[in-house]
DNA sequence: ATGAAAGCGCTAACAC
DNA sequence: GTGTTAGCGCTTTCAT
């Protein structure tokens, strides 16, 4: 306080209301000199808004880094920060941070799940603060969502490779729990086998948690049979990457001998040698889209429950063509 | 309100005063069947503090999210969450960030700068909130840092690379501006070489940006030389993955025709072929004792202003054993 | 156009 | 032990 009210002040920071030149720059001289900054925490009790994002995510590796780059990129440019929880794969820590985020007023929440409950639905309705899902489909209950189809893109590869030549495919999946990356890749695969009157081998097929580590584990099962597949589908890069140098260590060379699939495109995969042949998935434009969707959500507009990503089949070198019409276009 | 007055209340919830059983019981109850929960916002109102500890990085990368997961796993134990800003490189958003922790109320920073300026030593002594510095040193003004040392795990690379039989030594390092993993990374190659009486030709040595890609540009200018170096020393394993991927094509053996050796030893290390020579650093360890650093200075405990992380060179399989006495000691 | 005053949801000092 | 009250730092009526 310089010689003028308390309210003055507040008008002339916010430009709230007119007020005189004069008074004006009296107060704008004593914010300089001061260098006062109005505290966010009291205009957050009275606003009831804290411009903060909850992001809640399962781990945190490369992929949620590209994700939280997409995230952030939008919320900072609209005056937003996002505040990050860990929930280290334990679906009761996602309970938690959705509690903690509502006490702590955040105005919105990207909620990554590694399986949507009955009782996520439950609290996320109860409170009325805006929630959008990445990586998971929540349709039934109308909570927005962000995911690439995992389905399709599965099937096209299984297209792919038998345009190659292969019949004999195995496929390295993920967590049949994880009903998004886990279960939908690996319904897509089998599926699409099915319909095209190709026997799967249960031998050809291994689970792993999406590490490298388990992705080696996986291959080194699926090589250790007389019988081996002439190429197997990953249900992602890391798994993939596993898988091949288990193929190599064990003498196998690739795409020779074996040919391998991704998924994701990871900058890994063109940093391994062969470079894989992969389905790009924008983790980067994931974060946005799901921001932007949330930002919706907050100033109350419309908006889409269902949101698909795009995707692609990147064709690089881990695939051998066997015999086939065409190597490069699918 | 059902019974009792607010200040019981409190007193329930905070267990801060003696409150009787049967009114205890009394608020126990409404507070579970209205599912009430304390507003966050209101009491970092009146107790100064938030919970909230900012974290300040110039990019987000894999890396970054080895640093996060270190710093969120104590700070979670601890009740705090983080608050993340990504500066994109950009020193004045490293500024504003400060500032705008500052006005959140934040209980503390840990910044990742990639150049402390005055200006950033201004801010931070003229805010009385705890600051740790991470990837940078700043002895000079009593701020506590934490960082590996970059200068002597080059020199020991330099040395072993001598064991080895090597004296053709270049090196691609980052970017100059960056004091700790560019300026000393270069400085302990550069005059450990002169220490030794090795001469270094300036056609062997490159900057980049740490990525891959620019690795690779380095790496194709210094193999465009008809006298080319029989190992070259990389800033990062980032850096060294782009040059292997480069010699190799340009159809040279790693490491039979030229040695590589990287820094960091990120996962990428193990999982490319041949695996990577490399010094590890454990980024999650400088995230948790960051984090620890900055709770002692929440705290008003003592803390060391100089954090030094352990390191340990690593020797996989990009080193050629030319002539030597030992290969695997150093 | 400006100031006084109420109040956001909570805690803590004070009185009973 | 319990309730009443002031006040955290701000915004926003409501008078003037």
């Amino acid at each position: 306080m310089a010689g003028v009210s308390v309210s003055s002040v507040s008008r002339v920071i916010n430009n709230s209301k007119p007020v005189n030149d004069h008074i004006k720059e009296k107060v704008e001289k004593v914010i300089r000199e001061t260098n006062f900054r109005p505290n966010a925490v009291a205009r957050g009790l009275i606003s009831k808004s804290t411009n903060l994002i909850g992001v809640i995510l399962p781990q945190i590796n490369y992929i949620s880094a590209e994700l939280i780059n997409g995230i952030e990129g939008v919320a900072n440019k609209n005056g937003y920060n996002i505040i990050l929880s860990n929930t280290r794969l334990n679906p009761d820590l996602e309970l938690n941070a959705l509690q903690l985020f509502k006490d702590k007023q955040v105005d919105g929440i990207i909620l990554s799940s590694i399986d949507m409950s009955e009782r996520h639905i439950q609290l996320i309705q109860d409170n009325k603060i805006p929630v959008v899902v990445v990586g998971q489909k929540t349709t039934d209950y109308a909570i927005p969502w962000v995911d690439v189809d995992n389905y399709r893109p599965i099937t096209e590869i299984v297209r792919y490779l038998m345009r190659c030549g292969h019949e004999k495919i195995g496929m390295i999946h993920g967590p049949l729990i994880d009903k998004s990356a886990g279960d939908s890749r690996y319904r897509g695969f089998i599926e699409e086998m099915e319909r095209k009157n190709l026997s799967v081998n249960p031998k050809f097929v291994g689970e792993s948690n999406f590490s490298s580590k388990d992705g080696y584990l996986a291959m080194e099962k699926i090589l250790k049979c007389e019988d081996i597949p002439t190429a197997v589908v990953c249900a992602s890069d890391t798994i993939a990457i596993g898988a091949k140098n288990c193929a190599e260590d064990l003498g196998y060379r690739i795409p020779e001998d074996i040919s391998i699939v991704g998924f994701d495109d990871i900058e890994l995969a063109t940093l391994v040698r062969p470079k894989l042949t992969t389905v790009q998935v924008c983790f980067e434009t994931m974060g946005s889209k799901a921001m932007e969707t949330l930002l919706q959500s907050i100033e109350f507009k419309p908006v889409n429950i269902e949101n698909y990503l795009d995707y692609r089949l990147i064709i690089r070198d881990s695939v051998k063509v066997v015999a086939d019409d065409l190597g490069t276009k699918i």
